[in-house]
DNA sequence: TATGAATGAGGATTCATTCAT
DNA sequence: GATGAATGAATCCTCATTCAT
């Protein structure tokens, strides 16, 4: 919606590079410290440069988040097409996994825009739709995964709103949790993580 | 471990109704706006007192957190007893739901202290201890169930400390996200809520 | 209109104490360096006291100078009722003298707020009005002067707003400039500026 | 005194015209917003050039002011050679309405410069002597004019430099008033503006 | 116990100015 | 001659925290 102000001006290829620079510290710093515990001088100079750049490129430090997450929603999110699927049958397996690991792949790197964009959602109309935006894609994808599989007969006591929202927030705190700074005393390898995801799921739809 | 300033002092009866409406307003501002969202002087003016009480009865701010988490482990998920019980059988649904109604009707009232939790967790060392005792609680529980389940029989592919964190995980963003302000569009009643996350629990031990 | 926040907060008189500085040394500073050339380090610094303490009396910088300006024109200016007289005869030299009298000693201590105001007019309406009505104090009487001149039969051929205007405007950049720290090389005294403007407004009148 | 950069470098036809364009930005600008109010930026983007060019043309933002007004005064002022002229008789109404009109073509597309040098006066030796010299010439001539009329027997009482003094600030702060953006609800013709300023500073000099 | 008053430290933001191309 | 990129030095403002009463 409302643009960044990247839409707006032409960069050369130095500014690209520097914008690209901000946006991956950015990038990493919410991840590590969140959005309040993030200066605006950690970033510029976690990127090497004064604090004002940032302004050349983004009107505020709220504007780099939304211009983080709606690339990520815009480009990475929206084309990955994973909406078009859906499973052939209550052994395909293979189907579950690879939605899990595209989703898993996809927000790993991405992990600090959605800590950062959930802190804000509590305060920010702005932020909660985004993050609403966010949660819908996967919503949707569970959601007609439950009524395929009712179709097929399966799980006919499922309210699939209800079910498509919980694994979405499952799948959102676990990548959180495990990619994120704040993990319980382990670590969990990407396969590990990516199985223990898709088997709630297909579990919970078709038993097996 | 650092305790607050709570269990140093004896208070008078008027001094515990300061607290605990502090205590009180903290604990619903937290869950409205976040740990940086809310400040002292939202807190104490809400609880109908000046800036300055706070530090009669609390550190600083994270003290304040810290007092609101303690109590709230040690007085409310301790005692519980949850952990105790397991399902009888793979129709044991009983058992499921009150578990899931139980942290329900547990973590509802202190999702504030959970989402502030969350937010230092990042940066502090100490928060994110805590933290980690909430989700430990959960994943006992349903560790040991799982372990149960396979010791049935079922579910004997899945590892047990890896569904216990999902699970955990998914309890604490389900109650997160639709006790607290950032919902989707629509609203959960309890009763589903429960049902949703004792489905998806129980389903993904015993295929039904 | 939007009252600053002295409306809605009782003051103790160590806090009275404490605005009042403040609001003495704007006043001193906004007259010799303009609204811009003062920063609000020099306001409270003036004032003994730290930057943060201007943010308990007002909202910001702009609303101390609101506050400032609308004090003098509500409890100076509207209360003095010099609208109520006018010239008695053509001799009535010392209408005119007493009007200009009293326009000198009211905006000479504020001459400040005059400045700051007129500085900020031509980048805010809030200011531009509040500006205009100062303007229309002084206007009114003059433009009243005059009507009652014409009613005499002198006169006849002015047109009574546009000589308002010039003399209400003549009155404020004199005092502007004599008052403040702009003025030509020379001072003048109280009593031959009075007398300058005073000469030249009823020349005006009942002169050929 | 301090020339700027205009007279230290010969300018080809282009550079000629991008100064051209800066400096008649630069004077709508600070008519609109004042010197404070207008950036660098706002007056370059303006002129169609970037931030940067400015500094081809102009040491800084002040000397940008300056040559502004220096030009002003010695090529539009100082030439006008209206000093030269005194009124022939009482109703010589002419001669007034002729100087009272070349002041206020002269001034009216200048007004920015006035409004600008006017804000730095304040803090600035440099522009407080520069706004001196912009007084001076209208103060010479309603002097000399004071002075000629008191040779003819009128206006005996006067003090030549006070009514010089105020009928200059007359004229100055009327023009800026119903020249720039801050006038009140309504705007005045050229032709009544000239007419009012004359009529004031000729009623003062032989009305009684 | 409670509070109004005061403050220091820090963070976001702006803007005149410089530099490499 | 012109510009996009970059910066340093302010300045405003907030907020947790302390102090005197």
């Amino acid at each position: 919606m409302s643009a960044s102000m990247s839409t707006q001006r032409e960069l050369s290829s130095k500014g690209r590079v520097t914008r690209g620079a901000i946006e991956q510290a950015a990038r990493e710093l919410f991840a590590e410290r969140g959005f309040h515990g993030t200066t605006l001088a950690d970033i510029t100079s976690a990127a090497g440069k004064s604090t004002a750049v940032l302004y050349r490129y983004f009107h505020d430090k709220e504007d780099l988040l939304a211009a983080l997450a709606e690339s990520f929603l815009t480009q990475v999110v929206e084309p990955s097409g994973l909406k078009m699927r859906l499973p052939e049958s209550p052994e395909d397996t293979e189907f579950f996994a690879s939605v899990a690991s595209a989703y898993w792949s996809m927000f790993k790197p991405n992990i600090g825009v959605m800590i950062a964009v959930a802190q804000l959602a509590a305060t920010s109309e702005r932020f909660a739709a985004l993050q609403n935006e966010f949660r819908r894609f996967g919503m949707e994808i569970v959601a007609a995964s439950v009524r395929h599989a009712q179709e097929q007969g399966y799980g006919v006591d499922l309210n699939p709103d209800h079910i498509a929202a919980a694994i979405a927030l499952l799948f959102e705190n676990f990548t959180v949790v495990f990619v994120g700074p704040s993990g319980p005393g382990w670590q969990i390898s990407d396969s590990d993580a990516v199985a223990t995801l898709a088997t709630i799921w297909r579990k919970t739809l078709y038993g097996r």
